[in-house]
DNA sequence: TAGGACCTTGGAGTGCGCTCCAAGCAAGGA
DNA sequence: TCCTTGCTTGGAGCGCACTCCAAGGTCCTA
């Protein structure tokens, strides 16, 4: 019987931490699952990335299962935090390229992760700016819930 | 021949502003393609808000078209925050049945808008996160940048 | 040697947030 | 009167980022 792959954290009510576990030192090879638990990304979200050339390439055993290293966790790291600013995947991908062709996209990549960083700070200026509206509204009602409360016990 | 309601702004690859221009005072009935150029969104989006319950009542014309009001642009200003948080249109259309349902849901508003508050604010948070590591790399680019021109020039 | 957990693949399906289409109505100018 | 422009509707389509399925092979423990 296969077994379904669950997502690990992430889902249901409770915040658990992005990712599942702490890497344990001294090992370099990791199964799909294992990689999956440290992360927080499904096997198939594992799989998908390496189809669209987000990863490099991984090892496989003699058998031909993905053997992960130290270096494809350290990758899929900045992935997460790349995919927290909002970065398409698209563009993702275009910066693997840029990897995988050399040292001669250095400035290429450079410029990219620049570009990136302004978007970064312009997102945080607009949360900022959002989280005033917000406490605007958030004291609005916590005024309406005391006029409220002393209505009722009047 | 049906124009095509193309996209303001937002698309391309000049940063505009977020929404096309400043509200004119004194007027408080637009129409959906003035409404599309003040906030950016396109006609059908507002259409479609409206379909799925996003938007209160807007009032028609007596030809049966709509005329925003102020107020209803308003509240498309805050729907325009709650987007940038990245908040599900699903739970923008609870708060707006909350609005519609009256005064009695207060403390569910209130509780959603501080419930958002920490999103936003555990958001802000991760991306100084994502900063940090960007600015790793970018200094990592930058001293490699410096050392391949330093070889050339040798 | 069995049994169950885990892995493989290509391709199809899902949910979200729009985005567009077709067919038609209404208003205003030449 | 015609023509253009802009508005109306329900429903279909799209792009993204996964998410899952079916059918089968492998690993590990007993």
């Amino acid at each position: 019987m296969t077994v379904t792959e669950t997502t690990t954290t992430r889902a249901g009510g409770c915040a658990g931490p992005p990712q599942g576990n702490r890497r344990p030192d001294g090992q370099d090879r990791y199964t799909i699952s294992e990689v999956a638990a440290l992360t927080g990304l499904t096997a198939h979200t594992l799989r998908w990335y390496e189809r669209i050339g987000l990863m490099p390439h991984i090892d496989r055993s003699h058998t031909g299962q993905r053997r992960y290293r130290n270096r494809d966790l350290d990758w899929l790291d900045l992935v997460g935090k790349l995919r927290l600013t909002g970065m398409p995947v698209a563009d993702m991908v275009r910066y693997a390229e840029l990897v995988r062709e050399g040292d001669h996209t250095y400035a290429e990549r450079f410029a990219l992760l620049k570009a990136t960083r302004e978007d970064v700070l312009a997102r945080i200026t607009e949360l900022q700016g959002t989280l005033a509206v917000l406490d605007r509204k958030i004291s609005f009602y916590a005024d309406a819930g005391r006029a409220l409360a002393s209505e009722r016990s009047r």
